[in-house]
DNA sequence: AGTGATCAGATTTTT
DNA sequence: TCTGATCACT
């Protein structure tokens, strides 16, 4: 047994052998997190706990995934298969399904991705004759879940008085009404949101003593990582769970909460102790994974905020390179410079391609950054994007699946009602529509009997649904009887959803339906793999209603890498969470973009971005680049950036500065053959598997209209001074902090700092390499 | 019912 | 700039 704490350090043997009452690690980036975690499962089942009494909560579907092949390595994969292991949607999902006739649910009840809560949002919206435009669905969902989170029912945002003040100020007096009609809405369609699953799995646990009894039996050991990311209805459950035992270790680290807009509560972290004043906490401090430039630079940043645990985290491993910072004209140069210093590094430092990797703010950004890659020949993995299952052939057979297993789903039922085109047309659709908010029935219940709820409908329209309930009654005779494979194949083309792609001769068409196909091999291979299931107990029959469970909370970050050995990884911050790469480029550092335009009003905001910015940071093993563009193409016009104020908040010398270039210079677009794009990168860079692409017809148009920008630019009269010119009590101005005075310049030769008091903002330090000022008197 | 034209909105992050 | 939603026309 004592072979498995070599190798931990003092802490983190403590962190793996205390196992019983409450434990509360915090634990630095790189400070060995996951290898506590691991260790201290291992350890457990090495002392002979039964697999099936332990609970670990993960972030991602692939943490679990990894997790438990670490674990079956320490002490055999048959035990480690057994450990109740995954997100907390996942794991509740499955514990609601078995328990979902106490609320009233099928245990085949559909999850409803972001798509269709907004759709039926947007029903519900328009049957209650609201303006779409002051109800927007995506606002009033991200209501709606703040309010889930907290576990405010429908009924009780209703009764609510702030909340209904709140919405009232806002122009929205109805959102309560349409929360209910919502809610209603999903129990007729046998669905669940995503909120859902955490909000009822709090119901199941409060009204049903009995199975709450059950389950903290069964979950002796509660394990919880990224414990700074849980919301209040996770917290909610993590602690009835563990009330009985109390053998609860959550993991986390305040400097890494990123998920605040999602509900996500540091205070779930700062109030750890008083839920359970016996806690033992283990601080884990020292970075096994960065340089120290690394490591101090973060930190530098990080001291910025002030809502912080104290901890230092320090490192032993060698200084490392400064930090490279990057300065580019625009956002194609950006990628340029990027792809540029990633061939070199490969060159000089002997790196593999999977050693790099690209982080950016937004999605958005990744585009520049392909065609760059792509023009150089490096090979590349992008994260996120358009996912594979969000594609419009994909969710249309996924729609069929769906309906099948689940006939009252509705938002399913209208995705396929009439695709392919069978003549079911809108009139038939309103009535349907009608009679189900008449009767509180589903779309197909009216349907499958339409005598009994009088639908109005004449006779030819009446064989057609006739036709369709048929057909989806004999798919669904056959779900208990063929594996999920076979009647997925049979759905796909008896639905006519083959032949439909198959007539059309597109390229985009072929694309569709390569990716159709792409699908069903993946239920071949899911319906082939004997084991290694996520879920325990249960199961041999790999029908389409497993397989739909399988997948419904897949994310992109969780499909299998097997070809990205020797692909340079791409993907937001967000999804870099937990991961590490020898060398990293974060770009697009620049005011409006990161910090974001959204975060900058307030501090709670920025803090998090700032926090975000820490854990890009502290993703790398040996170097960091960072860049920003003094241009960036965003909705479809060229604007202009200044240096995100996060550079100047890392410690000078940490950074390696650009070389001062003559700005015309450096504002004048490379060769424009170059820069030539393609048309089809949007298309391309949702296909994870992309790597190369010839440039096809190209959006010179694009090229044109940014390189007259820049002539154009319209602040071209803006000169900025030489940085040596500018003296203390000069008079300056500033693009965007206007007026101001010079009270203090401090810092030598290139790393000069000003301190300059604005009329309109108050005093401010710039730091003169960034800082672009016009001497005024 | 299907097609084409026109217009609005999007880009913050995700289970 | 691109996507989707809506509307008018055939």
């Amino acid at each position: 047994m004592d072979t498995l704490f070599e190798g931990l350090n003092k802490d983190q043997q403590l962190a793996v052998k205390k196992t019983e009452g409450p434990l509360m690690v915090i634990a630095g980036a790189g400070s060995g997190k996951t290898r506590v975690l691991t260790f201290r499962i291992a350890f457990l089942l090495q002392k002979g706990i039964d697999p099936f009494n332990i609970l670990a909560l993960t972030f991602t579907n692939k943490a679990a995934r990894e997790m438990k092949n670490r674990i079956g390595e320490l002490v055999g994969f048959q035990a480690a298969r057994n450990v109740w292991m995954g997100t907390f949607h996942s794991v509740f999902a499955r514990i609601l399904r078995a328990e979902a006739d106490k609320l009233g649910f099928p245990s085949n009840f559909t999850i409803y991705d972001t798509d269709d809560s907004k759709n039926l949002i947007k029903a519900v919206v328009k049957e209650g004759n609201l303006d779409p435009k002051i109800y927007q669905a995506s606002y009033i969902l991200s209501r709606i879940s703040a309010a889930k989170n907290n576990l405010i029912s429908a009924e009780g945002y209703i009764n609510n008085e702030d909340y209904m003040l709140e919405d009232k100020k806002a122009g929205k007096p109805y959102l309560g009404q349409i929360y209910s009609i919502y809610q209603k809405r999903l129990t007729q369609s046998a669905a669940m949101d995503f909120d859902d699953l955490l909000f009822k799995t709090n119901v199941l646990l409060r009204d049903f003593p009995d199975v709450l009894y059950k389950y903290q039996q069964k979950f002796k050991y509660i394990l919880v990582d990224e414990y700074q990311d849980t919301n209040y209805s996770q917290y909610l459950i993590v602690k009835k769970l563990a009330a009985n035992n109390e053998n609860i270790c959550v993991v986390g680290d305040d400097a890494q909460s990123i998920y605040g807009f999602r509900g996500a509560d540091i205070k779930n972290i700062l109030n750890f102790k008083k839920d359970y004043p016996e806690v033992n906490l283990v601080k884990l401090e020292q970075n096994y994974r960065s340089t120290q430039v690394i490591v101090n630079a973060a930190n530098s940043l990080i001291h910025n905020n002030q809502n912080q645990i104290f901890k230092t985290v320090w490192t032993d491993n060698d200084e490392g390179e400064r930090i490279k910072l990057i300065r580019a004209s625009s956002d194609l140069e950006e990628g340029r410079l990027i792809a540029q210093q990633i061939f070199e590094d490969k060159m000089n430092l002997l790196a593999k391609n999977s050693d790099f990797a690209i982080l950016y703010r937004t999605n958005a950004q990744s585009r520049s950054l392909e065609e760059a890659l792509r023009k150089m020949n490096i090979p590349y993995r992008i994260y996120g994007g358009l996912s594979f299952y969000k594609r419009k052939e994909i969710k249309d057979v996924l729609a069929y699946f769906r309906l099948v297993i689940n006939s009252k789903d509705n938002e399913a039922f209208n995705r396929i009602i009439n695709f392919p085109a069978r003549g079911i047309g809108k009139t038939t659709l309103e009535h349907i529509t009608i009679a189900a908010s008449e009767n509180e029935k589903s779309y197909w219940d009216i349907i499958e009997q339409p005598q009994k709820f009088k639908l109005n409908i004449n006779a030819g329209a009446l064989k057609k649904l006739s036709d369709f309930v048929l057909m989806i009654q004999s798919f669904k005779a056959e779900l208990e009887t063929i594996d999920a494979y076979e009647l997925g194949n049979k759905i796909a083309r008896g639905s006519g959803l083959i032949s439909n792609l198959h007539n059309d001769k597109t390229p985009e068409g072929i694309s569709r339906y390569e990716n159709l196909e792409a699908l069903l091999n993946g239920i071949k291979e899911f319906v082939e793999k004997d084991d290694d299931s996520e879920t325990p107990e249960e199961e041999s029959f790999k029908g389409l209603s497993i397989f739909m469970q399988d997948i419904a909370l897949l994310t992109d970050a969780d499909e299998k890498d097997k070809d990205d050995i020797e692909k340079v990884s791409m993907m937001t911050i967000h999804q870099a969470k937990g991961l590490e790469y020898p060398y990293v480029s974060i770009v697009g550092l620049e005011e409006n973009l990161f910090p974001s335009v959204h975060s900058i009003g307030s501090r709670v905001d920025l803090e998090e971005e700032r926090r975000l910015f820490y854990v890009a940071l502290t993703r790398a093993e040996k170097r960091v680049v960072l860049s920003y563009a003094e241009s960036r193409f965003r909705w479809g016009t060229l604007s202009f950036c200044e240096p995100s104020r996060f550079v100047d908040e890392i410690e000078e010398k940490f950074l390696d500065f650009p070389r001062s270039r003559s700005f015309s210079k450096s504002a004048m677009p490379s060769n424009p053959y170059k820069a030539v794009s393609n048309r089809n990168t949007r298309k391309l860079s949702n296909n994870p598997t992309t790597i190369s692409g010839d440039a096809g017809k190209s959006t010179y148009k694009r090229i044109q209209s940014e390189a007259s920008g820049i002539v154009n630019r319209p602040t071209s009269s803006f000169k900025a001074a030489e940085i040596d010119d500018l003296q203390v009590n000069m008079e300056v101005e500033h693009q965007r902090f206007g007026l101001g005075k010079i009270i203090k310049i401090d810092g030598a030769a290139s790393n000069k700092k000003a301190t300059v008091h604005f009329s309109k903002i108050g005093e401010k330090q710039l730091l003169l390499r960034f800082a672009k000022l016009r001497i005024v008197k």
